[in-house]
DNA sequence: CAGAAGCGGATAGCAAGCCTCCGCTTACCG
DNA sequence: CGGTAAGCGGAGGCTTGCTATCCGCTTCTG
């Protein structure tokens, strides 16, 4: 139960393997191998299993950190007098770290990844998110039927492009962000009135939570 | 190199298999295996291998038509006096059979599935989309910044929603696309400026082509 | 009814990834 | 400095999932 104090060699490998366990995620997403990172680390296999006991263990100590710094944002925007700016910044601030971690965004989208540590935090954003879209439609300034949940869906469309986007024209997704925000910024007079109502905090949960693939 | 003639049973096993094919890519994607394919169709695997090499053969045999429905669609918006409509029409469209066939969202986005054939007939599709943007802006009824490669983008992104909410909400896509016109219909004063320029055809003939994933 | 054509599915082959095991090396403490 | 527990490395075993073949049996067709 108490830690044993690691060895000072074996110390610094567990820094070297997080390290290029950090690198691998943020440019190949989450599913390369402890052997993988063992390798890019300069040190064997062996090694990276007995430090950790499976790819979960590194996930969960790397990406609370990232999660954190996306709470970290979303409560900054929520200091900007303007809602509506602060909902944009962080779109773009949220949206931009997930281009910079390819791991990032598969994280806050596939639970089954990371555990209970990682799990708490993700839940403590979405009532930020909420505040946020709130404010904004206190304030007028979004198109009045807009919901929490679609922020979780734009930034998952959005995504999709920063992934396939990613090498060839990087800042690419900012252009559909933009456009898209043309259509939800308020006041105006012809919103088009949406076709399906958005989902609930739970519904979307059960996406988010469901079985990914076939 | 001249067909043999082949017998009935074997004729009609053949049909079973494309059926049982076009089911599975529907509703599961393109990574079925022939095992699966066989299986679903009530014949041995053997079966399905003596009629088709390998599962190229029946992607090809079955999606030259999916996309044939495609390029009719673009067509049947084109004659749409407002071009504007007509695009609208297209993207609904299009999306739906998407939303509809899982498989389809994958062969119109990854180009080493499928081969010449369907590669071909997939080529075809974009002088008639640019047709179709070209129209809308000449009528002054979409953005002027917007571009025809915005299509595919948009279209790649509506479909990580669709597939992730296939089952849960399998209409909740059509809320962002209805959002997101709203950011591109034109006249109106206040567009915000984009701040990318959108792909060139060849850049997006590369962001397709590119292998996928790591 | 002969025999060519077709059938089926067990099984070999292959590719990836996960993880263990054990002989060797190294840090640490007295 | 020397003994020893801690740590190291990576070959290789195991599992999983898919591809593809082979060959004895069945069925169609003339």
């Amino acid at each position: 139960m108490t830690e044993a104090p690691l060895r000072r060699d074996a110390a610094r490998n567990r820094e070297r393997l997080l390290t290029a366990a950090s690198e691998l995620f943020a440019e190949r997403g989450l599913n390369v191998t402890l052997n993988d990172i063992a390798h890019r680390a300069g040190v064997g296999v062996g090694t990276a299993y007995r430090r950790f006991a499976n790819k979960e263990e590194v996930i969960d100590a790397l990406f609370e950190q990232r999660l954190q710094d996306v709470i970290a944002v979303a409560h900054e925007a929520l200091t900007s007098t303007d809602a509506l700016d602060g909902l944009v910044t962080f779109l773009e601030r949220s949206l931009h770290m997930q281009f910079g971690n390819r791991g990032l965004t598969e994280i806050m989208n596939s639970p089954q990844l990371g555990r209970e540590r990682v799990n708490q935090t993700r839940d403590r954003i979405a009532p930020l998110l909420t505040q946020l879209v709130d404010r904004a439609k206190e304030q007028r300034t979004i198109r009045p039927d807009f919901e929490q949940s679609d922020l979780f869906f734009v930034q998952m469309a959005l995504a999709a492009i920063i992934d396939s986007t990613r090498e060839l024209a990087p800042d690419l997704y900012r252009r559909y962000l933009t456009m898209w925000l043309d259509g939800i910024r308020s006041p105006r007079s012809d919103f088009t009135p949406l076709p399906t109502t958005a989902l609930s905090a739970d519904q979307t949960h059960k996406v988010v939570t469901q079985k990914r693939r076939s």
